[in-house]
DNA sequence: ACGCTCCGTAGCTATTAAAT
DNA sequence: ATTTAATAGCTACGGAGCGT
């Protein structure tokens, strides 16, 4: 058995192993030897934890620790965010150099069926981000989706039909982690997840803008629901209400799900990088968030899977 | 019948890791 | 340094199911 100091030692060097990484490269060797070390700490903790012997000292470090690396995270995203639009733009300029210079005479035709042209999905990214309680665009709705993106279109390829959107809109919901959400926290019901929707945009407050995300109107099919909490007809505007049963755990883990979908079709899909920090990030939140009250439960509930 | 959504999946590209 | 294999992400197709 480990002393809480060595614990404290572990913790901090691998908060300075993943520092330095991130400052060089995290490739190969090195995440090999991250991801071990990573194990190594979660297996240490969880003995500690299930004995009973997890100093408050060690927790409010693995706290301080995980607050630290989700602040490296949030930067690392910024840069990523800007780096994807840069690679974007510098790519699309280099297609069009050598679309009007070098390969002239190729026919639309012949590019879209090689399918190699990706969609200008900017607006319904913006559609879907707005509506993001009820992504489901009325016909009306594609149409004006549509009218916005070929008004940018600079040739008949670039043009979005009408069945690329809903293939479009059918795919991110998928993709993004929209019906798996809606799925596992909504039970399948359309009006349940508006009125999770609601709540957690009355919690975070701010804007459109603030947020990157809207739950839209609240309306499913033509029919403006009224969301009111099933167990004492109240209207239903924090998470609490709507789940008056459900641990903090079980939120907190709501929370970060509907963020990785807002990020998902922000950004679109992240690349394994940005999922390894974000799976860093669980473990360390998982350090400074199990309390001891969690000492019954089994070690899955502590411990989310490390990277 | 028609329109829509969902699901499984094929085909493609870009990226990354491993092998030479 | 170059080539090859594996993987992830994206678009699109076909079919099933559902509601109108």
């Amino acid at each position: 058995m480990r002393s809480q100091e060595e614990l404290c030692m572990d913790l901090l060097a691998f908060e300075n192993l993943l520092l330095s990484a991130l400052a060089s490269n995290t490739h190969g060797a090195r995440l090999a030897q991250m991801q071990a070390a990573a194990e190594r700490i979660r297996c240490e903790v969880l003995e500690s934890e299930q004995q009973g012997t997890l100093a408050p000292t060690t927790r409010h470090l693995g706290a301080r620790v995980g607050q630290r690396l989700e602040r490296v995270a949030n930067l690392l995203r910024a840069e990523q965010r800007e780096t994807t639009l840069m690679r974007t733009t510098t790519r699309n300029e280099l297609h069009e150099l050598l679309q009007s210079t070098l390969v002239p005479h190729e026919t639309h035709d012949a590019q879209h069926d090689k399918g190699d042209a990706s969609l200008n999905a900017g607006h319904m990214r913006a559609w879907f981000l707005r509506n993001l309680g009820h992504p489901f665009p009325s016909r009306s709705a594609k149409k004006s989706i549509l009218a916005e993106t070929n008004a940018e279109a600079k040739s008949e390829s670039e043009c979005l039909l009408y069945n690329q959107a809903v293939l479009w809109f059918i795919n991110t919901r998928r993709r993004s982690g929209w019906t798996t959400f809606l799925r596992s926290y909504a039970k399948g019901d359309k009006a349940m997840l508006l009125e999770i929707a609601w709540a957690l945009q009355h919690e975070q407050g701010g804007t459109h803008e603030t947020r990157n995300w809207s739950v839209g109107p609240r309306t499913i099919d033509g029919v403006t629901r009224n969301l009111m909490c099933a167990h004492n007809n109240t209207p239903a505007y924090t998470l609490r209400q709507v789940f008056p049963e459900a641990s903090e755990r079980f939120l907190n883990e709501l929370r970060a799900d509907w963020e990785q979908i807002v990020e998902r079709i922000k950004v679109g899909a992240k690349d394994r990088v940005g999922e390894w920090v974000d799976d860093v990030i669980r473990l360390s939140q998982s350090i400074s968030s199990s309390r001891p009250h969690n000492e019954g439960q089994p070690a899955e509930h502590i411990w989310r899977t490390c990277p």
